[in-house]
RNA sequence: GUCCCUGUAGCUCAACGGAUAGAGCGACUGCCUUCUAAGCAGUAGGUUCCGAGUUCGAGUCUCGGCAGGGACGCCA
């Protein structure tokens, strides 16, 4: 990327001025390219004279000056300039930056991918939701979130897993399969029964029993026990299939599901208690095991095996977070957690750090909570009773598209209103159409080059002056750099501002600028920029799991 | 009480410590014999919750308030 290379021309002329006594040897900060709101001062601008300033004692438009003065020439840049108080700002040459366009057209699809991870493999593990009942709109969120960092982390040179982790075990399965039982006698054999205190109430369970109907036979035949054990497995395969189902409509789709259990099978869990209590991180309370977490800068110690003799989740979560370290050898780890949890975080990366697994390679993202509205209307949501608007609803409501892009365009530790009547009634003027529209609109003038045999393969690209079509290119060359900068902050909200920009300019340019007239030359040089910008835009849709139409 | 997140235009939200704080929706004014008007151009709309501090520079960092949400269990 020209980014890069500027960056390091701008080191290289910042260390030479200090060998040659331009500028004293001070400690020099990291240099920071970015690109100006006011288009007058460049297509870069960096900041260094300015950080450098203090430590220096000299005025930043003196330091800037020295650092240019020994800038040697780098290709794509036509000019460098020095404002006050000590911005440098960097122009692209018009040369430069047309041939991009033909650059982007021999990259293609690959366009915008970079080196960035350097194949580090990587595990991204969200969702994660109990398989006790339907997914809701906050499930929604996370896996929106997820599945985009996937697809960008991938792009960026990342080695990506998704990877869904099934809470099979422990004391809410046991709770789901006495429900399920219960719902059974009563809806099926027409017995009487009693729910759990702390059951799954909601009518899903009423469902989800009448559908095993076909057991009946088999059911009466069992002991109560084994007729638990046995809806249980089959109501918990039923779920499964159903998140999963559910999931793909949003296009959410797992690499890996890891099931709980298998912790406890393969003697993980017994592992690393062996290995926390060989470092004296385990003690026995009233009959409990305890992780002494206080002695590592906790608020608190935290149970890891009840009196009872039953694991935490916590207890389970460390072994299964060991296991993807140590056992699967993944070099980073990334989760996303549902804002309850936040109070998980810290004991986990301590737990992490206690086996000796750096928590620095452990990334947990919180995604706040999402309330439903209707209007003014505020949709209720009970847990307790089961009483809720699943995210299966909304899709079907709203459409998938829609529904990724509100979940995305919106920073992940911020709580969200979803206004179902708002994502509806905007539906002809949201931006999630207008950015579709756009690659429709582009998508419409290649169809039509087609139809009446336009060969623009050797356009020549140096025709693009017109300023609409300028700022097109300029998009087009920082979309690798939005790829980056969400790879590195996992915020990927920068996308779809990212594309909503792209779209923008590409109305304008469409309003401006007719592609296919008798000008033949010209033509063909404009179809050449239409066309990496339906690469781009196309890409960046698909990185964000969204369709890229060819007609609205 | 302690900890975490948030507070930016009428609404929903953006903005690596940088230059004149931006989009969409809503409001108002123009623009369709042309590759899609689901579009474009323009106008109005701001004490970035309040107060101190750090610095060349703060919506952004620190401290103290205020407001909303969340977490503080041998639940997950």
């Amino acid at each position: 990327m020209i980014r890069d290379t500027i960056v390091k021309n701008l080191e290289q002329a910042a260390a030479q001025a200090q060998q040659q006594g331009l500028i004293p040897q001070v400690d020099l900060p990291d240099i920071v390219l970015e690109h100006p709101q006011n288009p007058e001062h460049g297509d870069y601008a960096a900041t260094v004279a300015m950080k450098l300033a203090k430590a220096a004692r000299m005025n930043p438009f003196t330091i800037a000056e020295a650092i240019t003065s020994v800038l040697s020439p780098i290709d794509g840049v036509e000019k460098v300039e020095v404002l006050r108080p000590g911005f440098i700002n960097i122009v692209l040459s018009h040369d430069w930056l047309t041939r991009q366009v033909d650059e982007i057209l021999n990259q293609g699809i690959q366009y915008g991918n970079s080196a960035l991870g350097q194949g580090t493999k990587l595990q991204l593990e969200f969702v994660s939701v109990n398989p006790t009942g339907p997914l809701h709109v906050g499930h929604g969120r996370g896996s929106v979130l997820g599945s985009t960092l996937a697809n960008i982390l991938s792009a960026t040179g990342y080695s990506v897993e998704k990877e869904y982790y099934i809470n099979d075990a422990g004391n809410q399965m046991d709770n789901f399969f006495a429900s399920l039982y219960a719902r059974y006698r009563e809806a099926v054999l027409g017995l009487p029964a009693e729910m759990p205190p702390d059951g799954y109430f909601g009518q899903y369970m009423i469902d989800l029993a009448q559908d095993l109907e076909s057991e009946k036979s088999k059911i009466e035949s069992m002991s109560e026990e084994e007729a638990k054990a046995h809806l249980g497995k089959l109501g918990l395969e039923k779920m499964l299939r159903q998140i999963d189902e559910d999931l793909k409509l949003l296009g959410v789709e797992f690499d890996n599901w890891f099931s709980e259990q298998t912790l406890y099978d393969s003697g993980q869990f017994e592992k690393i208690m062996a290995l926390l209590g060989q470092d004296n991180h385990i003690e026995e309370r009233e009959g409990a095991q305890w992780f002494v977490s206080t002695e590592l800068g906790e608020d608190k110690d935290n149970v890891l095996v009840r009196s009872s003799g039953v694991p935490t989740y916590f207890a389970a979560d460390i072994a299964y977070h060991y296991n993807k370290f140590a056992e699967r050898g993944f070099d980073r780890v990334i989760d996303i957690w549902g804002a309850d949890h936040q109070g998980h975080v810290s004991r986990m990366k301590t737990a992490m750090d206690a086996l000796g697994i750096s928590g620095n390679n452990l990334d947990i993202l919180l995604s706040q909570m999402v309330s439903l509205r209707r209007g003014e209307e505020v949709v209720k949501v009970s847990k307790r009773t089961g009483d809720i608007v699943t995210l299966r609803e909304v899709i079907e409501e709203v459409g998938a598209d829609v529904c990724r892009f509100f979940f995305l365009a919106r920073s992940a530790n911020s709580q969200m209103d979803f206004d179902l009547e708002l994502a509806k009634k905007q539906s002809l003027d949201n931006p999630v159409y207008y950015v579709q529209y756009g690659h429709a609109r582009i998508a419409g003038i290649m169809r039509l080059a087609r139809e009446k045999g336009i060969d623009y393969s050797n356009g020549n690209v140096s025709l693009l002056t017109e300023p609409a079509e300028l700022d097109i290119i300029k998009l087009l060359i920082q979309f690798a750099e939005t790829l980056e900068i969400v790879a590195k902050t996992l915020e990927p909200q920068h996308l779809p501002y990212y594309a909503q920009d792209l779209a923008t300019s590409f109305h304008n340019f469409y309003e401006k600028c007719r592609v296919i007239t008798e000008d033949e030359q010209l033509t063909a040089a404009r179809l050449k920029l239409v066309e990496a910008s339906r690469f781009v835009m196309a890409k960046a849709l698909h990185l964000m799991g969204m369709n890229a139409p060819e007609r609205m």
